[in-house]
RNA sequence: GCGGGUGUAGUUCAAUGGUAGAACUCCAGCCUUCCAAGCUGAUAACGUGGGUCCGAUUCCCAUCACCCGCUCCA
């Protein structure tokens, strides 16, 4: 919709059960969100829909379920405890805050503040007599590092050999399972491991709702190749991922690309799809050719070999990888932003329809009695059947037009009532969310009807 | 993290240094054969913690959360 705004959006969701505020009878803990029972059911039908074009329908594509808690090593062979943390220092005069490799870059571009250790960022600080950037004075804390890993400790005693962390990316989950999916899929390149799961980052960050938070779920999809086929397999899974989008509902033109001009340390390619929210553009997919990079470092550290027979040219190498990440709740936020609709009605009203793509929807069907005579046994029977092929929901309170409106919001794409000849012919009148038309059927070819109509 | 703003019912808004009102929603009942009808009734709120005061939702402080702008987001 045109005009809609975050404030709308998260009110939406709050009011209709969509999305609560994390420990909101505590007065909330910043950038945590708690999916309610529209919410929770939207989520996993984006979550099987992307297995469904990530797994089911590619060949050769695993998923896998890892730990969240991982070896310590492992966040040292990624690079994560060295290079995921800002050095951050306070100007003792006016409070600002700085990242420390930012300010000395910015004072000389020529410095490259990325190769310095804490000391020698500290030691260049006081040689060059770099000033504040807001005040202009020379009165700066020492540098503390803030790691964007959440730590935890194992055991009862917290000294550092316990020391171990959240996930701060699923990544890692995959690549340690490579030799495993490997060996018991008896795979040859190219194939792919996905997993879909949760990761932590300690960002101080605002959040534009659920876009950025410090729990969130990644679904993420890393393809191992030679090296050569790297670049084919890069474009092909930008596009792959572009589609995906598309198929959740989302218009063309509301999607973009945007290339990264300066690479992590493990990629050679990066490419992100950004959404166009209510709030601005933002990252819903990383498409990364990460090289050999991964491999190999866990080849090092963990002193396992990693490398691949290839079977038809007798060659060993460590494989390239190529990753496509979507993240979830940002698409649920995507869908949800994509979706919203108000509608004017010709009496005047406002009619809100999420129209969600049928298949995402989290209720498929609603029983509606017409009005109380059609309480009982027959509605009760119909659910029931239903409910053994989809999630369904029964409203019986109120007008039938205020019903729909319940069921608009909510986006269910079919309201069947239950009326005079649903008892003594068996049929049910099926209302359309996106056209309001109805049309009557029986009972026995509901399932189908709607079956044919879900189809992600 | 910095600066500014805002916190009253599920929502949108009132009022008040001395019993916090309403509309919509929700719930119950009556009525009702297809798009938020009507009538009756009920439930429901001062973000949290301190302080000042005989008494604080109101004034002060802190804290938490949200909004706007920065910052940050390999």
């Amino acid at each position: 919709m045109e005009n809609l705004t975050m404030e709308k959006l998260v009110n939406v969701c709050k009011t209709y059960g969509f999305i609560f505020q994390g420990s909101e009878i505590y007065g909330g803990l910043a950038n945590t969100w708690d999916y309610g029972p529209l919410g929770s059911r939207l989520k996993n039908n984006i979550k099987d829909a992307w297995r469904k074009r990530f797994i089911q329908e590619r060949q050769n594509a695993y998923e896998v379920d890892a730990a969240i808690l991982m070896h310590p090593r492992v966040w040292e062979a990624s690079g994560h405890v060295s290079s995921f943390s800002d050095p951050l220092m306070d100007c003792k005069s006016c409070k600002v805050r700085h990242r420390v490799d930012n300010l000395i870059d910015d004072f000389d571009p020529e410095a490259h503040a990325d190769g310095m250790t804490q000391d020698e960022m500290m030691q260049y600080i006081k040689d060059h007599n770099v000033p504040c950037p807001n005040c202009g004075k020379h009165d700066f804390t020492d540098i503390r590092q803030f790691n964007l890993m959440f730590e935890t400790h194992r055991g009862v005693t917290e000294d550092g050999k316990n020391k171990i962390y959240l996930r701060p990316e699923n990544a890692q989950g995959e690549y340690v399972n490579f030799l495993n999916v490997q060996r018991t899929t008896r795979s040859k390149l190219p194939f792919s491991i996905g997993q879909i799961g949760k990761a932590f980052r300690n960002e101080i960050t605002p959040g534009n709702f659920t876009f950025r938070t410090i729990e969130f779920e990644q679904m993420e999809y890393q393809t191992f190749c030679k090296e050569g086929m790297d670049s084919e397999l890069y474009a092909f899974y930008k596009e792959y991922a572009k589609k995906f989008f598309m198929d959740l509902g989302i218009s063309e033109d509301k999607l973009r690309y945007h290339d990264h001009e300066k690479l992590a340390h493990y990629a050679k390619e990066a490419c992100d799809i950004e959404y166009k929210f209510c709030f601005g553009w933002g990252e819903v997919n990383g498409t990364h050719n990460r090289t050999n990079f991964d491999l190999t470092q866990h080849q090092e550290y963990s002193k396992v070999s990693h490398e691949y027979l290839d079977p038809e040219t007798n060659e060993k190498y460590i494989p390239y990888i190529i990753e496509s990440t979507v993240g979830a709740d940002r698409a649920v936020l995507a869908v949800l932003d994509n979706s919203y609709c108000e509608e004017t009605l010709e009496n005047g009203e406002i009619r809100e329809v999420m129209k969600f793509p049928a298949s995402l929807a989290p209720y498929k069907v609603a029983v509606l009695p017409l009005n109380k005579k059609y309480h009982g046994e027959k509605a009760n029977e119909l659910l029931s059947k239903l409910s053994k092929y989809f999630n369904c929901t029964y409203d019986e309170t109120a007008s039938i037009g205020k019903r729909y409106r319940r069921q608009d919001i909510a986006g269910t794409p079919f309201c069947v009532t239950v009326d005079d000849n649903t008892l003594n012919e068996n049929t049910v009148t099926v209302r359309d969310r996106d056209t309001m038309e109805q049309i009557t059927i029986s009972i026995d070819e509901l399932v189908s009807y709607v079956n044919e109509r879900i189809m992600f």
